[in-house]
DNA sequence: CCTCTAACCTATTCATTAA
DNA sequence: TTAATGAATAGGTTAGAGG
């Protein structure tokens, strides 16, 4: 609400957004569509969107965190309970595969990409400033750039580990550099190696 | 302090598209 | 058909608001 006055790091851009603070009346729709569809389609999460007044995007994530931590139970009805009467085994539910479309996949052009890509060499961890200019500037929504980056930074590991497994089982302890060494980006901007776990030093 | 949970992460899998 | 890559998943971590 005030300004947020909060540079006086040396990159300014690399916080995470602010806690969305949802109503009770989000709340209960949110959890009342959770109930019978902890799998929505894109579809859904946009009428969701709309019909709380909320980014899409955070409707993704709440879902995702709502299925990590309650799984979702099958029966949770002390309450309208019906029909469930869990006869025999259930069904393998193989027509389960109805799953909604999910969002359809976005094409970057040339350009776009190059401006991903240079902004992940300068600094794969970007913050939610940056990822918004980044999204302004190639004019795509901002979670897209999010994935994009995750995408990027997954695959980037892989690849890492890929050539760890082909050099010789025998010296192998001296890989280290390889892929990012030839970058500058020695401030602060490297890849962590082990991402989390280093991360919790001290802080 | 502690708890709860949005935000964020990696690793993997599913799915679409261009070659 | 396949390689590349965007979207979704499971599951774990980080951090902000409040008890």
């Amino acid at each position: 609400v005030a300004e947020d006055n909060s540079s006086h790091k040396m990159v300014g851009t690399n916080h995470r957004r602010s806690r969305t603070k949802f109503t009770e009346d989000q709340l209960k729709i949110l959890i009342n569509t959770f109930n019978q569809k902890p799998y929505p389609g894109y579809a859904t999460k946009q009428k969701l969107a709309l019909e709380i007044n909320t980014e899409e995007s955070r409707i993704q994530i709440w879902f995702q965190n709502r299925r990590a931590r309650f799984g979702f139970q099958k029966t949770p009805g002390p309450k309208t309970l019906e029909s469930s009467q869990s006869h025999g085994q259930d069904q393998p539910d193989m027509e389960l595969q109805s799953r909604e479309a999910r969002r359809c996949r976005t094409i970057y052009s040339t350009s776009q990409l190059r401006t991903l890509i240079e902004a992940f060499m300068k600094n794969p961890y970007p913050g939610i400033d940056c990822r918004e200019q980044l999204a302004k500037e190639i004019g795509v929504p901002e979670s897209r750039v999010q994935i994009w980056f995750q995408n990027r930074r997954s695959r980037f590991h892989l690849q890492r580990k890929r050539e760890v497994v082909s050099l010789e089982p025998e010296d192998q302890g001296k890989i280290s550099e390889g892929l990012q060494g030839a970058e500058d980006t020695q401030n602060g901007t490297n890849f962590p190696s082990n991402s989390h776990s280093s991360r919790a030093r001290t802080w």
